[in-house]
DNA sequence: AGAGCTTGCTGATACGCATTAGCGCTGGAT
DNA sequence: ATCCAGCGCTAATGCGTATCAGCAAGCTCT
């Protein structure tokens, strides 16, 4: 209907410039700024009369500011699956961010005007991109776009991922997980526990996350890798193996296996079902521990022992870290790690014939 | 680090002015524009170079709109419920939103800086809004604040409520739930299977959904109400119940019913779950139906008659709805009740003693 | 009385973009 | 030689706000 109210408007209506209204507003009060109690009374009045509101657009075209904190993600915010993997990341951002009193911009639009690459994929930067409306930008996804990490890491807008990135033309801001102190830590345990052979079932999937854990697993690297992938013993008890043709189970005898690790924790239930389908009992004759954290809903997940990734407070800190990186301009690039716990479940134990 | 490219810095690169730069970029073609091929060229090849992209700030505002819809919700958009029951909501307007080339933005900060009223709580209209960055806005939530809805109805700015609600010194546009048919029918399904005393437990709450389903439940309205808020027989067979002091099977029994529809999913499982202990079987002794769906996952989640509200839909129709009223300017308040289903669950059955 | 200070405000400008009137130029028609 | 039409572009303007230099008026002090 009727356009909105302006600054204009209030000056006219007061009898005072547009300057001295938006001065009102803003409150400022300095030695060559002074607006005399009544004038700025009768200015507050219409101000309420009217209801204004300054355009935040307006606003940001000047100060450069919003309090509008973009979050880009290369799936769907809202997943299908209820309780997603993402969801406790979300809820930690938007918790920070409500805090710190600043909304969120979803870019759900980036799929659609991807007209080069992959029809459909979710780009950051394309023509119509409105990254810019963000005062920063929050990044979420097993795998980010290096073309578009490249760019923003270039570029000046600020951004911070949730989860480790490898370098892209220079150092990524981030907050991840301590995969590698906490997979450390986990066979570590095993050991303790007696196991000797201990297996470990990629993905082979490129995330950092997923090499992470492996860094983890076997802190001296790739030597001893064999054609197959396969790699050799390691301080006598670690071996990565590749997705074995003949079945976990077959693999799993072969190698005199008595602990597997295994990045997915939907394999890892998996792995389990299999081994009692077997026979086998889970953890006398097996142990079986899982990386990541269950998606969805099965009836394994609090039998499994399985890391605990910190994703509520890994969304705070994207937030905080963002905001501060805001505030306090382009300095280096922070990188942060935060702890992982371990979720104890009943998949873990000491091998048969252990006192 | 280096300021954002301009337009102006396309143009000074390529020897042209500002102006072309925007006639080319928006691929402006008409009897009073024309660019020569190898000048467009020239500035195309700039832009690609330079990686240059509109600002959107500005963009918008100069033309009025941005392609962003802002999503406000009343309780956290990104609840720690993982199986939420505004989930379902957000991922059609996601679905839509993406299809059309829309971002989101949700107000998350507006709870903070509402200094009047309830301390914390949100509202759409408050000094620092950024309500106005969005081309519309998305309403959701059980209960809306009714300033704001005044509010919303007397400006201009396009909103759609997801979710019927009152007039609010006008018709509010909407998208909602058509409880009163689909309640109407459920009632119509319990007498043919041969009950005939239904009574219904409804939270008192005001909100405008609740309201809704007591209508389909009782169309003759309000006539015969007692002071205890217990309603005289319907047509024989409906009875509208207050909370009961003495429990929920007391009041069954001293109003003979065979039949109960309640509002809420989680008190229509105690419920059943009291029957049960009490010895009765369900449906057999009673039949219980609920009227809203599971918020969380609990074991009867199944097995419970209920409606089935079309939330997905509901969230892709609202959004739809907005862009329509976006792009077609201020027409009448559309208003559209979307038709709920049953799930079928096993709660629901002839009582006994019936042939 | 004039200088100098304080008070209270305004005018101008910039932010980055879209839009439009219109200018200078060329070449063909009159 | 003059006129005009078509072409290719630019200058100017506005969107709504924040910021700042500076102006006019009143006051104090010498």
């Amino acid at each position: 209907m009727s356009r909105r109210v302006t600054q204009r408007d209030i000056a006219r209506m007061t009898g005072v410039s547009q300057a001295t209204v938006s001065l009102v507003l803003n409150n400022r009060t300095g030695d060559d700024v002074r607006i005399a109690p009544e004038t700025r009374q009768r200015v507050l009045d219409a101000i309420r009369a009217t209801g204004y509101v300054a355009d935040p657009v307006a606003r940001r075209l000047v100060s450069g500011r919003n309090r509008i904190l973009g979050v880009f993600t290369y799936e769907p915010v809202f997943p299908s699956t209820a309780a997603d993997f993402y969801h406790p990341f979300l809820v930690g951002i938007e918790q920070r961010a409500e805090q710190l009193g600043c909304d969120l911009l979803l870019f759900t639009s980036s799929s659609q005007l991807a007209g080069e690459g992959g029809a459909g994929r979710r780009r950051i930067f394309h023509a119509d991109s409105r990254i810019g409306i963000a005062d920063g930008t929050i990044l979420l996804g097993r795998r980010v776009d290096r073309d578009d990490l490249v760019r923003l890491v270039g570029e000046g807008h600020a951004f911070v991922s949730v989860g480790r990135r490898d370098d892209a033309g220079g150092p990524v801001p981030y907050v991840g997980a301590d995969y590698p102190a906490a997979v450390a830590a986990l066979v570590e345990r095993a050991r303790e526990l007696g196991h000797t052979r201990i297996g470990y079932l990629g993905t082979g999937g490129p995330a950092e996350s997923h090499a992470d854990r492996l860094r983890g697993f076997r802190p001296t690297g790739d030597a001893g890798e064999g054609d197959d992938g396969t790699a050799g013993d390691d301080e006598g008890c670690r071996l990565h193996l590749p997705p074995p043709a003949d079945g976990w189970p077959a693999a799993i005898e072969r190698e005199r296996l008595t602990a597997v690790f295994l990045e997915e924790h939907a394999d890892a239930a998996a792995l389990v079902a299999a081994a009692r389908a077997r026979g086998w009992s889970v953890p006398g004759d097996l142990s079986v521990v899982a990386l990541g954290e269950p998606s969805g809903t099965g009836p394994l997940d609090e039998a499994l022992t399985r890391l605990r990734i910190p994703r509520r407070e890994m969304g705070w800190q994207a937030v905080e870290q963002l905001t501060a990186a805001i505030e306090g301009g382009a300095g280096p690039a922070v990188q942060r790690l935060l702890p992982c716990t371990v979720h104890a479940g009943t998949t873990l134990g000491p091998p048969r014939g252990t006192p």
